[in-house]
DNA sequence: CCGGATGGATGAGTCGCACTCATCGGCAGA
DNA sequence: TCTGCCGATGAGTGCGACTCATCCATCCGG
């Protein structure tokens, strides 16, 4: 250490721990992965480049560790919330809604996890990897559940619905926030849900749906008129 | 120059613009945008790094460039290919199909322009950006003419339905392209094109409404054709 | 009160890579 | 044969991730 400079601090290992991640997640949110530099959240803490090195074995686990954790703040309690809704079709759009409510409020740490995490090589098996999963598991359990309730049709496949779904916000989010423009979540949770659920193939117009009721009450006059207890009565 | 070195091997501005072009496509599949070092693009056309630069303001600029061509090769025949075929559903399987076939056959081009361009900061505006809209306006086309047909629902935005279908369709390819699966893209194309078109939701599609009133009306008929009365009448 | 062990913090490195620039020298046209 | 053009060179420069030998405050047993 130089003459005349100040002791460094020293901090407990759990402290110290969590500073450092608090400032990453900063900084990787101000200026993108790459151009957050190792030196610069370090310093934000009053340390040297080093320091972090001492906990964390590179620049990407870094990366990694800010992400487990803010799945650890999305995940706590979206069972509970969940649980209060009816219905898989209103449980559905909750799970859109809250999903579009992260990208909206984190956008910097859902590019992170896109562009940095999500692409590399060795995501399959990670821990974030691991979490997303769980997060992801929410929908599906409640397309089983719709599917078991009669609500949902039981040929689709969960899987890609999930995909159409998440990445169908990804892709429309992404939109909105390099566009600067804000995201409407209701309106976009319901136009989400309704695709999802109706489909995009024009219905039996109203008129056909009557003519076949119709059809149909003919019929059961007709059943009607012909049993032996309808005449015998009258 | 070094004595005893060979004199370098000159080229036409076009000829060198091209090999590095292809050059560079190979070395950025092979290895990923990061990895990849414009030495080596350089060293495998037997020039050095600064002979690149010559030709493209920064590895950046060059990376846009081979993704620019990437989506001149796939526009080329689109506009046909659509052309040949009839009804809403149909082309939009189809437009399906061939973005799947792209993601199969160039997983790591994809890559690229999911990872590294499209996540950008100034991705919007640029010349890619713009050719990424042409390829996905066909979509949007073809949603268009199928409400005009009236084989679509007019009340479903355009923009959200595109995000979906390519959104979902990156998120499904990359689970199978990173889990070393190789995609069934016709069943793909199917089951999306199911999904979009026809939702979730359980209900009877018109042409059941059809089928289930034809046969109660058989039902009908055999009931009267037993009815003693029946026979007494004929 | 002392001396060694512990372990948090340092800061001066190394290394790899994107990017630059002064210069060279083959070749086409005068 | 001269000359200017321009493709190519290769020795830099700068930056940022990552390393390592070393320092020293604190704790703990004697």
């Amino acid at each position: 250490m130089k003459r005349g400079a100040k002791p460094p601090i020293r901090l407990a290992r759990e402290q110290r721990f969590g500073d450092i991640l608090r400032a990453a997640r900063k900084v990787f949110c101000e200026k993108g992965y790459d151009q957050a530099a190792v030196a610069e959240i370090a310093a934000r803490l009053g340390v040297v480049e080093g320091t972090v090195y001492k906990y964390f074995d590179s620049k990407r686990e870094l990366l990694h560790k800010v992400l487990e954790h803010w799945y650890e703040e999305m995940l706590g309690d979206y069972a509970r919330d969940l649980a209060a809704v009816v219905g898989a079709r209103a449980r559905l759009r909750l799970l859109v809604w809250r999903h579009l409510r992260s990208v909206r409020e984190h956008p910097q740490l859902c590019r992170l996890m896109f562009r940095e995490v999500r692409a590399e090589q060795d995501y399959r098996g990670s821990r974030v990897h691991a979490m997303n999963r769980r997060y992801t598991q929410f929908l599906i359990e409640v397309l089983r559940d719709g599917v078991a309730a009669g609500e949902f049709r039981a040929e689709i496949p969960h899987a890609l619905v999930r995909d159409m779904i998440y990445g169908g916000i990804e892709h429309h989010a992404w939109n909105h926030l390099c566009g600067r423009g804000d995201l409407d979540i209701d309106r976009i949770a319901d136009r989400i849900a309704a695709v999802v659920c109706d489909g995009l193939a024009a219905r039996a117009p109203a008129a056909d749906l009557h003519l076949e009721t119709e059809k149909l009450a003919r019929i059961a006059a007709r059943i009607e008129r012909s049993l032996p207890q309808h005449r015998a009565r009258k």
